[in-house]
DNA sequence: GTATCTGTTATACATTTAATATAACAGATA
DNA sequence: TATCTGTTATATTAAATGTATAACAGATAC
């Protein structure tokens, strides 16, 4: 498990932490079951704050995607990510519209814009076949 | 050019005018050389601060949304929005990877995700061609 | 020519968010 | 007992957000 921090960038570093954990698992890098580092080390490992490994985590286990063990410490939830819902979905939709709203602006065609999405559930698709 | 603001959204408020603005636009509801209110009367209208609207002006602005006519005042860019270029590209890929990554996890279909897509495109079409 | 409206800029202030710092607590482990 | 765990609390700094007031130069209307 290694994150990449760009501490430069917009994108808060409890955000970034959240998304490429979330990657970890869409990848399969990362297994259900599978044990995270502490908030502290993996703060110590970032040169970061706790708090701020904490906030991830936090959000991380609002979203169903790891599970705090008291034994085992912090897991990726064994049970895998619940499913797409309706809140879900509705959340999705709402985070589409902008984008796919500038695109027409710009007169993006719908299918050049399909291809992009195909393109980046292929990533996802090839990398999870190395393994 | 009536603009609904969501004062409890976590979305600034600035960014919510630009986004309607771009909406307005997508939707052919406003069209190119067409004049937008002030920033002072938007403002009165929305009962919010001058300042917030001029910085969600500017943002347009800065895109090539919007232009600044020293006698016509501010106007829908007569030129049209400027066409996806490679920045733009990068961006999009930049805040769909996200999207699609959470789709992933949750185990949605990549199919399913186009559909959702193609629906946001359809709504455009299908308001555009009313007018 | 005066008054008004325009976009723009500057300054100041309050609130919220993000990140850090330090500390403490209870449960589990070695 | 000592250490590590997640969790919580409090305080501080910095940045983002929104508001408030003011001023400037250019254009417009009377």
């Amino acid at each position: 498990m290694i994150l990449q921090l760009d501490l430069e960038s917009e994108t808060p570093i409890y955000m970034q932490i959240k998304q490429q954990i979330m990657e970890g698992i869409a990848l399969r890098s990362l297994v259900p079951g599978e044990p995270l580092p502490s908030v502290r080390s993996l703060a110590a490992d970032l040169g970061i704050n706790m708090h701020t490994v904490n906030k991830a985590y936090k959000l991380l286990k609002q979203d169903g995607y790891i599970l705090i063990h008291r034994q085992k410490g912090v897991v990726v939830h064994p049970d895998g990510v619940p499913p797409a819902d309706a809140e879900f979905l509705q959340g999705l939709q709402g985070d589409l519209r902008p984008l796919i709203t500038e695109a027409v602006c710009r007169g993006m065609e719908k299918e050049q814009f399909i291809k992009k999405c195909k393109d980046i559930f292929a990533q996802f698709e090839r990398e999870r076949g190395n393994e």
